[in-house]
DNA sequence: TCTGGGGTCCTAGGACCC
DNA sequence: TCTGGGGTCCTAGGACCC
């Protein structure tokens, strides 16, 4: 028999929303939505989280800031506040790997803990992650709801079905029973063009895809597609990982209003490339790479991209590589919704 | 309904080299 | 005369995640 592995996938209940009552409790029971600012329903931009009251009217993450205000206009509307979450969410993390043997953060809200050394079985498991539950509402006075599973995939799909503050084990021999009734937007990765893909296809339920000839799907998606057949019939081998390295660096923003005019332009290009040059020197990274992306008024979304012969973290060479690159889109007469740069093939200094 | 900002990974064609 | 094959880098676009 294989050694017993064990994999807890935690995620923060409705995070930003809960922070923000934790820190007001007089928003606790309100419907709380954190993103844009909605301006009367007039508000460019979407909403980042919602609180589970505020889910009630329909609100959900990343939805127009306009809608969410049509839905609920009497919600409690806020700006994030990222040095909040990221101290909070820091002070979980903590918590959490000393509970692991290998801990891997996916995002600010969310980890995936390798448990196997800790427990002897999956009903040790489930007691395992009622008490980190607990540990991290009693530490941090947040909830946050698990998974727990012989994979990562199952992990994931698991702390997500009984949200939130609530956690559900998943045993190797229950996955495909598991897995069968749910829509195969659940698989993490599946977004919504290969949800139409397979629905098209006459493909709705994890069920359906598991029961397709895997070369059928590695003919439809490539590699992606035998990962498909893996995932609906319950494998994933990928480990929980440690080490992380930073592949890119960038910065965008979407503009108030719609601009044409040049100076303007620049002049927030120039912004964007002194906050990646800071976030260089301050972690050690020389670039060779710079991607300038335009997005017009109707969203038709562009990149140039340009790769230098050597690695640099200078400023002035950033700055002029971008203007030369946007260059070519200002030529017309569309007006610019958003203008992003970022720099990729990165090297630490020394290396 | 009208679409943020931070990212990662994958694909595909062309250049170039051996 | 009728056009290799593999590898790597570069560029552009797209799907997806939180």
């Amino acid at each position: 028999m294989d050694a017993l592995r064990v994999i807890l996938h935690v995620d923060l209940d409705a995070f930003f929303p809960s922070v923000e009552v934790r820190e007001h409790p007089e928003l606790k029971g309100k419907p709380v939505v954190v993103g844009a600012d909605p301006k009367e329903g007039k508000g460019r931009g979407v909403v980042s989280s919602a609180s589970y009251e505020a889910r009630k009217f329909g609100i959900r993450s990343a939805m127009p800031i306009s809608r969410a205000w049509k839905l609920c206009p009497e919600g409690v509307y806020l700006r994030p506040h990222f040095d909040l979450y990221n101290t909070a969410s820091n002070s979980i993390m903590e918590i959490l790997k000393s509970h692991a043997d290998r801990f891997e953060q996916g995002g600010i809200d969310e980890a995936y803990l390798d448990i196997s050394s800790r427990i002897k079985d999956f009903d040790d498991a489930g007691e395992f992650a009622k008490k980190l539950i607990e540990e991290v509402l009693h530490k941090e006075k947040l909830t946050c709801s698990i998974g727990v599973a012989p994979n990562k995939m199952l992990a994931k799909i698991g702390s997500d079905f009984k949200k939130p503050y609530g956690f559900t084990v998943i045993r190797e021999e229950d996955a495909k029973d598991f897995l069968s009734p749910l829509q195969v937007r659940k698989i993490p990765g599946v977004g919504p063009k290969t949800e139409k893909m397979l629905k098209d296809l006459k493909i709705e339920t994890i069920g359906d895809l598991a029961a397709i000839n895997p070369e059928r799907l590695t003919r439809l998606f490539g590699v992606w597609g035998s990962r498909l057949h893996e995932y609906a019939n319950g494998i994933d081998y990928r480990e929980v990982r440690e080490e992380y390295e930073t592949k890119s660096i960038g910065r965008e923003l979407t503009f108030e209003k719609d601009v044409n005019d040049e100076g303007q332009i620049f002049e927030v290009l120039d912004e964007l490339a002194e906050e990646i040059h800071e976030e260089l020197i301050d972690n050690g990274f020389r670039f060779k790479t710079i991607t300038v992306k335009v997005r017009y008024e109707h969203f038709d979304t562009y990149t140039r991209a340009k790769s230098l012969s050597f690695p640099t973290n200078d400023l002035d060479i950033l700055r002029n590589n971008s203007k030369r690159l946007i260059d070519a889109f200002l030529r017309g007469n569309k007006k610019i919704r958003l203008i992003g740069l970022r720099v990729s093939t990165l090297m630490h200094r020394n290396s």
